[in-house]
DNA sequence: GAGTAGATACTCT
DNA sequence: GAGTATCTACTCA
């Protein structure tokens, strides 16, 4: 099993969004393997795009997003969550990153229903908040390279067969911009 | 199955 | 001090 190489993420972000359909997360916890297949993910870009945290400054929160490429991005959000975000972009964008909200657990599901406390394995990743919490991604991770990492990283998964875009969720500007990404396999 | 309220703590103004 | 890229549990049907 293999990262991705660097090159993968230095692409338009929203192709990015749509490269990582189908990619594996793979997270190394306690020597227990857990991973899950990308099906759902959202793109957000700098300055234009009013819906990203990186649309005005660079902040210490939004760091991450203005650096290097293939790095993860993980923020706090609604008091009890963390999302889980991708660094990724064309080399002509100050910033971008790919916001995964949905993955198929594949391994270590086991450990994933008790990193979540639920039975119920259909709800086990299928939000943003959910698998951050079925991977044990926190604060932590904010800021770890995905490329040169055994703990945490992104592999070849499968092909989809078809992908859907639509408006993001949860955001109440550039909701005209559909770039929300559905893997349908 | 669909819709709503409440919890919660971090970040920026 | 206000806003937040959400989830869960509860209600009603």
């Amino acid at each position: 099993m293999k990262s991705l190489p660097r090159e993968f993420y230095y692409s338009n972000t929203l192709q990015l969004a749509k490269n990582l359909l189908g990619m594996k997360i793979v997270r190394v916890s306690n020597d227990k393997i857990l991973s899950g297949i990308i099906s759902e993910t959202e793109a957000y870009r700098a300055s234009d795009d009013p819906a990203s945290h990186a649309y005005k400054k660079m902040s210490n929160r939004n760091k991450p997003m203005f650096g290097e490429v293939g790095f993860a991005y993980v923020y706090f959000t609604y008091g009890m969550h963390f999302c889980f975000n991708v660094v990724g972009r064309s080399k002509n964008y100050k910033a971008g990153a790919v916001l995964i909200r949905s993955i198929i657990p594949v391994d270590g599901i086991d450990q994933m229903i008790k990193n979540r406390k639920i039975n119920d394995l259909k709800n086990i990743s299928n939000g943003p908040a959910k698998l951050t919490q079925a991977l044990k991604i926190s604060k932590e991770d904010n800021g770890v390279d995905l490329v040169n990492n055994s703990k945490l990283f992104i592999t070849n998964g499968v092909t989809p067969e078809k992908i859907t875009s639509s408006p993001r969720i949860g955001i109440s500007v550039a909701t005209e911009k559909k770039w929300n990404f559905k893997m349908i396999c």
